[in-house]
DNA sequence: ACCGTCGCGA
DNA sequence: TCGCGACGGT
């Protein structure tokens, strides 16, 4: 049994807008501790991944874990009967075949109630590549936006590159070539620190409690090694991981881009030659350039992006990344800024691009492989 | 010869929005008192019946009856010509085949002048079912656009039910069920008294003023009998009103519901098997509950809601009322939210529904036959 | 009040 | 498939 007060229903109408038009179909899994969402876009070529956490919500109760199939673009009808500071409550039987949503107006003269039909979604709860990445930008999430949809009236793709002299997003078109460049906001940009993932949950290593029953530590150098070969977009990967459940399968990005064809290790262009790639992070270390301790605060730690200044760009790199990606994703993506000010993309050479917007006790997590041999 | 200078050209604006998309050609029947349109609906399910009383006018003169056959898709056109606070006047000679607009700034430093084409439309004044009703609700005009708006998403229909908990619009679709309760502002919602439209013109019967010579008292009772006979979409109506003129016919509602079967005198489903009909609100006192006087002012009278606070729910009832509508006809009504804050709605089991917009000196009422077999 | 997006009709 | 109209959001 579900039932989960949501102080605004502004929330969720904003993340359904987000991504009704990437999804249509997904299951919320809902358990004690969150509801998550995982689910590969229509044409399974990004991934989306929800989260709000139990906190999230003024009252929540889940006594066993329960998914709820749900066809998105019907949900978002029923939330588009929501005013925005409604108080809306999510209750489901168990073994139910309806969500049920209540919406109760701030002045309590007003009750709307709907009965949402279920349906049955293949379970494909999908591992996500759990990284450390050699890049993050953090930035006001109108910023991306303004970035991406700029950029996508020239061209096809963005080619994305972190260095010392800070983030340049740049493409090229028929018409016109683009290019825009963002430097930290005070002038750091050189982290030593890892660099994954976290939303502002206080657990910060929440985001595997879905996974294998190996340590995060293990799991993520292996998610590592897995993320690497999914952007060379090999099938046959079946390497030493041995968690890997009956119907979970790993987030396999199909290559977005129209001229790249498999190009396995050739991710030994950069300095990044490591075969097993251990541990990128601290290799990058190593060979690019000394860590200098960031001047400004928190690039390490999980204070990360909620302290910084709300319209400041910080940088925080271990090694030089330079990836590209197409712009109608990320213009997708950007569909998020309503959820978050801001926004984290965190990167690594052939690696999946992670777009992270962070909100209270929840987050919503993009990840698109990149476009290969055009970098 | 006519002549009607009106302080807002906005105020006739915002009408043609309203009404344009229902019906593309009317007369607007002007006399001395009044200038008043009715019209069917392009298909012949909803009834539009417009006022605007010649106190509406800032200036007002026309010296004898005179319908002007008005394509309003052209009128909404030359509408758009005027700004909203031009001051407009409308000039016809009589016999005339043009209307002429005279668009005046404020500050007359432009004059705007056009004619517009007349048309000679079937004369079919139609007799409107002045009746009582047996429940009022009374909302801010942008609750029921929302509403209806919402539920429209869902399905086809709505139910609407005015009980003692107070008014429920339900709509069932296929992905979802939908159900929206408003509860009276303040708690009282039982009504003794004689609920029928009125607007906030000075004389609350000029309604009547287009009809036959029978007085008021008796043009209610009859009207009322119309009106349940209307339902039942029964062609031989000639019962004993005879005030019934050469062109004029009486207002019978297309059942716009798609399974429903004529259902001669079946309102006897509820405590409501009188036959003749004669007083169905007095009846409707005396059997449903007793009439406690609101607490809230004004649910009497023809103050109803003008003093009412501009966002709360007046529910006045005499007797538990449930009707099925399609929500296609009540969104497009909702259009008129741009002419008043509030809305009434009227409705007795079985008759058409009455949605009335009031606004200075004027009102724009819908008539809308409920679909039946499924309430 | 204006602009952009979506849906419907030709 | 293109154009026009309507609706919703900024």
């Amino acid at each position: 049994m579900l039932e989960a007060k949501l102080q605004e229903a502004g929330t969720l109408k904003k993340l359904l807008d987000s991504i009704k038009e990437l999804v249509t179909d997904a299951n919320f899994e809902c358990n004690e501790e969150a509801i998550v969402l995982q689910a590969m876009d229509n044409s399974h070529v990004a991934l989306v991944s929800v989260k709000f956490s139990a906190a999230a919500f003024k009252r929540y109760r889940c006594d066993r874990p329960m998914p709820l199939g749900v066809n998105l673009t019907s949900l978002n009808k029923v939330l588009k009967c929501a005013k925005d500071d409604d108080i809306c409550t999510l209750k489901a039987a168990d073994e139910a075949d309806v969500l049920n949503l209540v919406y109760e107006a701030k002045n309590s003269d007003r009750i709307a109630e709907y009965d949402m039909k279920l349906m049955d979604i293949d379970a494909d709860t999908l591992q996500i590549p759990e990284t450390e990445y050699d890049a993050r930008v953090t930035l006001p999430s109108s910023e991306f936006t303004r970035i991406v949809r700029d950029l996508s009236q020239l061209g096809e793709s963005v080619r994305i590159e972190v260095s010392k002299e800070g983030v340049r997003f740049a493409s090229d078109g028929e018409a016109a070539n683009g290019s825009v460049l963002l430097r930290q906001s005070d002038g750091a940009h050189i982290s030593g620190s890892v660099i994954k993932p976290k939303s502002d949950d206080k657990d910060g290593d929440d985001e595997d409690e879905a996974e294998g029953s190996s340590s995060k530590k293990e799991k993520t150098k292996i998610k590592k090694e897995k993320g690497d070969d999914d952007v060379d977009m090999t099938e046959e990967q079946n390497e030493e991981e041995g968690e890997k459940e009956d119907e979970e399968e790993e987030y396999k990005p199909v290559e977005n881009g129209d001229d790249g064809e498999e190009e396995q290790d050739n991710e030994d262009e950069d300095e990044d030659e490591e075969g097993g790639s251990k541990k990128r992070k601290k290799k990058a270390n190593g060979t690019s350039k000394p860590a200098k301790k960031p001047k400004t605060a928190k690039s390490k730690g999980k204070a990360a992006e909620e302290d910084e200044s709300a319209d400041g760009v910080v940088i925080e790199m271990n090694q030089h990344v330079c990836l590209t990606f197409s712009l109608k994703y990320l213009v997708n993506f950007s569909k998020s800024s309503s959820l978050s000010n801001k926004v984290q993309l965190m990167m690594s050479n052939d690696v999946p691009l992670l777009v992270s917007y962070d909100f209270n006790q929840g987050y919503i997590r993009y990840y698109l492989a990149p476009k290969i041999g055009e970098d």
